[in-house]
DNA sequence: GTCTATAGCTTGATAGAC
DNA sequence: GTCTATCAAGCTATAGAC
């Protein structure tokens, strides 16, 4: 019934969420997603009708979690905007430490289809990050902070870049600097 | 002779590059890169033992020319060091515009190689980027700015997530928006 | 909606001649 | 050092039964 074809659903997405971000989009195999999922290829098919429509439901999964984690991240840390944009990098930080780690899944999806423009999960990816550049325009405004659009946009090319730098060097202090930088960019200078 | 094996592997090498850099590394083929080079498999793999070799070639094959021509576009442009630093991000940004831009290959190959920890190719891109991050402190340092080296890392953050911004968004102006951040960070502020 | 089975193609890599 | 020919394995996707 359709319950368990949901729940199927869900099932496949979860472990190609698990297999694109864990070894790349183009690496993993339909295959080893049926597999993970414990569904033959044929069911896999029957609800994602290719590859690309199930790299797509992969990102379109991914984004309202990664938002919420964002905000949370900065809600729970204490003090003004600089403060708060601070703990929000240092939660990158703490995250980018983790083994499993391995960058943005939406960067790294974009460099990976970088050939095949006008992909599905290109235009899923871009619309991500602009929700996030939206709410940081929107809590730099509140702050009552001159040209909030700028700050946001530069603030989120700090995340981005930071996630790039961590990826090429595995080392979490990239997200430090960046979190400084952030935060001068959020300070009312007088 | 040897002086036509040498021509044999850089045809090899830029066939290489321009599919792994324009299709993605994953997605190129033995197949297409031998055919663009005009040799067959057997001496494509006699040049090189495996893809994961012929992949690490073709990021050492692009670190110089990359950095030189950073250097250029730092160099040609008249003024202080912010209105340099401003001049070399609207240069990412021009170059940028170009339809067979795709971002930075070694942050797309770090990208595309996550799921490979230890893969060789992800060390060059590594020094690649150390290289980059060195010589800009190099500069900073020179200009008399206190912490050369954050303030250098902080840059380098804003080139790669520009970078990362205009390949999602298809946008270059990002990268204007990043040269403003980076600009402002290597200004004395008294 | 899920199964078994497989078509049809491409992949990375190799054998052996010259 | 470069060629022709080919391997075994893996890939995306589909046919037809129930």
């Amino acid at each position: 019934m359709a319950r368990d074809a949901q729940a199927t659903r869900e099932r496949i997405i979860q472990a190609a969420d698990t297999l694109f971000y864990g070894e790349g989009i183009r690496t993993a195999s339909m295959d080893a997603i049926a597999a993970k999922a414990g569904v033959t290829k044929r069911t896999l098919y029957y609800h994602f009708p290719s590859k690309d429509h199930l790299i797509a439901a992969y990102l379109a999964a991914r984004d309202e979690p990664t938002l919420a984690r964002q905000v949370a991240w900065l809600d729970e840390t204490k003090g003004d905007l600089p403060a708060q944009i601070l703990g929000l990098f240092e939660a990158f930080a703490r995250a980018m430490a983790a083994p499993r780690w391995k960058g943005c899944g939406f960067i790294r999806a974009a460099a990976e289809l970088a050939g095949s423009p006008g992909h599905p999960a290109l235009k899923i990816g871009s619309a991500h990050k602009k929700k996030f550049e939206a709410w940081l325009e929107s809590r730099i405004a509140e702050s009552g902070l001159s040209d909030p659009a700028l700050r946001a946009r530069q603030v989120m090319i700090l995340v981005d870049g930071a996630s790039a730098q961590v990826l090429i060097h595995r080392d979490p202090a990239y997200a430090l600097a960046a979190g400084q930088a952030a935060a001068a960019l959020v300070r009312k200078t007088g």
